[in-house]
DNA sequence: GCTCACCA
């Protein structure tokens, strides 16, 4: 592997926190596409010795697993196991936690974190109480937990990787991300491939070709869900074959990934309220086929009237074609399409509307 | 114009 001058650097700071130990987090921050995992998973194959892989999500562990950090899982089966209520509490939502203290962790050597925005105050404590080297990823631009703010992300870098080598140097799409970091306004215009658009502007010849359609707002997603469907010719209220899910809950078992985009392979029969179907993880070369079992509310937009107890019996999915940019925090594709609703986030705006632009690898409309 | 969401 060839190291730029700025990896190199970030490699020696590492090991040299690895052999003085101390303090106990070491901050590798960097841009989208800055190479951080990479390089911690070359830092973790120089250890003589367990190293732990976690993140937040059970999708950006999958990621994480795809770039080759084996056994990578999130950061709650990593330190978490299910405590027993005693059984007169059990009319209540009794889903209760505790550290486990038998856990790998407790053996590893160095514990590594991907896209350490995401973890929370609790989270963060609980998983530094075992007392290990741990060596956090993350970009701080990015948005932060909805409650608690990023407990890593809160203090200084450790390093700060800056050269985004996921694209060239010179694209636009990097070019965008460092304007909305440095507080610089979006332009209308084209640039290359990309470009930001007026709302009038957008036709559903460019949205159908986009491989991701993101925004801001749920109610925006349910709409665009649903011109979209409408758009690509569905017209019954639940997934045809074909369609595109996005899945609401990790199933380790089925190999189900909060946050992953799904396609409907076969239609079966529904059973006892169940719709049933085959569905596929939706990227090249996977064989994959998962039977799922899905109550129809999810579909509906009446998933929030069912109790914990059905919502458990259920796998839970909507319709795929538009997602939340929060949702969709530690995914990526070629083709985006970003409709900016910034404004409903406040002091967090440019956080978002980056998290949203850094989605796109090669082609980005933004349209505002 | 005015909110997003995670895990066992």
């Amino acid at each position: 592997m060839d190291w730029s001058v700025e990896q190199d650097a970030a490699l020696k700071a590492v090991k040299d926190w690895l052999k003085g130990r101390h303090p106990q987090v070491f901050r590798l921050f960097g841009f989208a596409g800055t190479g951080k995992t990479t390089l911690a998973r070359h830092v973790a194959e120089g250890i003589d010795g367990d190293v732990c892989f976690g993140a937040f999500t059970g999708k950006a562990a999958m990621v994480m697993r795809q770039k080759g950090c084996e056994g990578a899982t999130t950061i709650h089966s990593m330190i978490y196991r299910p405590r027993r209520k005693s059984a007169e509490d059990e009319e209540e939502e009794t889903f209760s936690f505790a550290i486990n203290h038998q856990s790998d962790v407790s053996k590893a050597k160095l514990i590594v974190i991907d896209e350490c925005s995401m973890v929370d105050e609790e989270l963060g404590r609980d998983l530094l109480s075992f007392g290990k080297p741990t060596l956090v990823l993350g970009d701080p631009a990015q948005l932060p937990p909805i409650k608690g703010g990023g407990f890593f992300t809160e203090a200084e870098p450790d390093v700060m990787l800056t050269e985004v080598h996921r694209q060239a140097a010179d694209n636009p799409i990097v070019r965008m991300s460092m304007d909305i970091r440095e507080g610089r306004p979006l332009e209308i215009g084209h640039y290359g491939q990309s470009s930001v658009i007026r709302r009038r502007d957008i036709d559903a010849e460019r949205i159908l070709a986009a491989d991701q359609v993101l925004v801001g707002l749920n109610r925006t997603r349910h709409g665009y869900n649903k011109r979209i469907r409408e758009l690509r010719g569905y017209t019954s209220p639940h997934p045809e074959v074909g369609e595109k899910l996005v899945c609401l809950r990790n199933d380790k078992s089925k190999g189900l990934q909060n946050g992953g985009i799904f396609r409907v392979n076969r239609r079966k029969e529904p059973k006892g309220g169940y719709l049933k179907y085959d569905v596929a993880p939706d990227e090249a070369g996977t064989r994959a086929r998962i039977h799922v079992s899905v109550l129809p509310d999810f579909f509906e937009g009446k998933e929030g009237d069912l109790s914990w107890q059905m919502r458990r019996s259920s796998d839970e999915f909507d319709y795929g074609y538009a997602l939340t940019v929060h949702k969709a925090q530690g995914s990526q594709w070629d083709d985006v399409v970003l409709f900016d609703e910034a404004f409903a986030f406040r002091e967090h705006r440019d956080r978002w509307l980056y998290t949203g632009v850094t989605r796109a690898a090669e082609t980005l409309t933004v349209v505002v």
